[in-house]
DNA sequence: TCTGGGGTCCTAGGACCC
DNA sequence: TCTGGGGTCCTAGGACCC
């Protein structure tokens, strides 16, 4: 038996605990830069604004409406997500923490219902999250429960498809593409095919099914049918990949300007690295300008490097993608992005070290950086940051609605008035 | 002025090995 | 008429997730 705890529009959630006027008002909250609205409040769905609308097509609908606007403050969701998830921990033997905002968790001996409704009560008032549980003897139905849970107010946020007996109505009621693991290629598919409905999929003839969506689809139908496939994945390895990417808040046309950010961005980056016991035997850098923007004269471009030995050392990154950097800027465009990304990841214990190369990390690279960590994490990011970082900043991303960081900053905590 | 930022897994095909 | 058989590793591309 298997639980998908799901936060309810989470970073609407995040903000509606700290500023409870904006319960009962419609609320969106935009993605990095301003850009397209991620999140969304049951008032804003009715009124019709979709997952991903740009800001800029919605301005007037705010106006009209009176919609709360927010850009993603990511220091105070991802600190309300621990909590969640520390609460969510309590409740339950195992637990996978699946998203910033989900986990599957593993029902204990108690009556499962009772239990979801438990977890619910708890999380929300021990952090203010409203939460959805789903529940089902398979992880992807648990997924489809979970919506269910939110869909039909009279099951107050929990739905244990277990304690139904009309299940083949309940997967003829949910289109194919709702279930986890079929994206829009697959959904497209399918329907061409006649297959619309969850239960169809899950009657589907397991040769074609292979055939058409790979063994993962298969999976996913034979979940649907009940048989586990999936299994909870408690310790998330390490990564294999670690991207830093942004847009920029303007467009930078200064080759020194795109220097400093893609330092800013390695240096994200090696934290993650570090952050995980790894370093990264390759570094690839990207540049792109603006995709949207069809008048102007677009470039992209994009250059790995493997480097002598792995490393977690965070100069002799940025010297290395600088370098890079050079290699494929060039002068005239509007850049909007630009990107750092590791890859060929292995743990800093097992790194080869390169025989005849005095480019290696050694214990001082590493004790400076943990230095630098630590007091990064005790004082504040960007405490200690490098030079070719740069000060000032002008290619930063746009936060025009940014609320306070309340619980992790002093000086932006709430207070309360008598 | 204006459109996000991360990740994972699977398969096919080619190079190469004995 | 008939040109082996079995493997590994890597990469690119395509799908998916939040």
């Amino acid at each position: 038996m298997y639980a998908l705890v799901d936060c309810n529009n989470f970073y609407v959630s995040c903000e509606r605990v700290f500023d409870p006027s904006l319960r009962n008002r419609p609320v969106v909250v935009l993605s990095n830069n301003d850009g397209n609205a991620v999140a969304r409040s049951n008032e804003a769905k009715e009124l019709g604004i979709p997952f991903g609308a740009p800001f800029h097509s919605l301005k007037g609908r705010i106006r009209e409406h009176n919609i709360a606007v927010f850009s993603s403050n990511y220091t105070l969701y991802g600190d309300m997500s621990r909590r969640v998830m520390d609460v969510l921990g309590g409740l339950s033997p195992e637990m996978e923490i699946y998203s910033i905002d989900e986990a599957f968790l593993r029902p204990g001996r108690r009556r499962h219902s009772e239990w979801g409704r438990e977890v619910r009560e708890t999380v929300l008032q021990w952090t203010g999250i409203p939460v959805s549980v789903g529940l089902a003897p398979t992880k992807t139905l648990a997924k489809l429960a979970s919506r269910l849970a939110k869909k039909d107010p009279a099951c107050c946020g929990v739905f244990n498809m277990d304690a139904r007996p009309d299940i083949d109505s309940i997967l003829d009621g949910a289109d194919a593409g709702d279930v986890w693991g079929v994206g829009r290629q697959y959904s497209d598919l399918l329907r061409r095919h006649g297959i619309c409905s969850a239960r169809q999929l899950r009657d589907a003839p397991d040769r074609w099914v292979k055939k058409k969506m790979t063994i993962t689809g298969l999976r996913t139908v034979y979940e649907l049918r009940g048989v586990p496939c999936i299994s909870l994945d408690e310790m998330p390895g390490t990564k294999k990949a670690i991207v830093s990417s942004r847009s920029f808040g303007r467009p930078v046309t200064d080759e020194a300007e795109l220097r400093e950010a893609v330092a800013a961005y390695v240096t994200r980056g090696a934290e993650k690295l570090r952050g995980q016991g790894s370093a990264a035997s390759c570094v690839t850098v990207f540049i792109t300008t603006n995709p949207f923007r069809k008048e102007d004269p677009q470039y992209s471009n994009s250059v790995s490097y493997s480097l002598p030995s792995p490393s977690s050392y965070t100069p002799r990154l940025i010297h290395c993608a600088l370098r890079l950097l050079g290699v494929i800027f060039r002068q005239g465009y509007s850049y909007k992005k630009a990107g750092v990304m590791f890859t060929g990841i292995v743990p800093v214990e097992d790194a080869q070290p390169d025989l005849f190369s005095r480019h290696r990390d050694t214990e001082k690279t590493r004790s400076l950086m943990s230095t630098v960590d630590h007091v990064n994490a005790a004082m504040g990011r960007g405490t200690i940051s490098f030079a070719s970082e740069g000060r000032t900043r002008p290619w930063q991303m746009r936060r025009a609605f940014l609320s306070s960081r309340y619980t992790t900053h002093w000086k932006e905590i709430p207070v309360v008035r008598a």
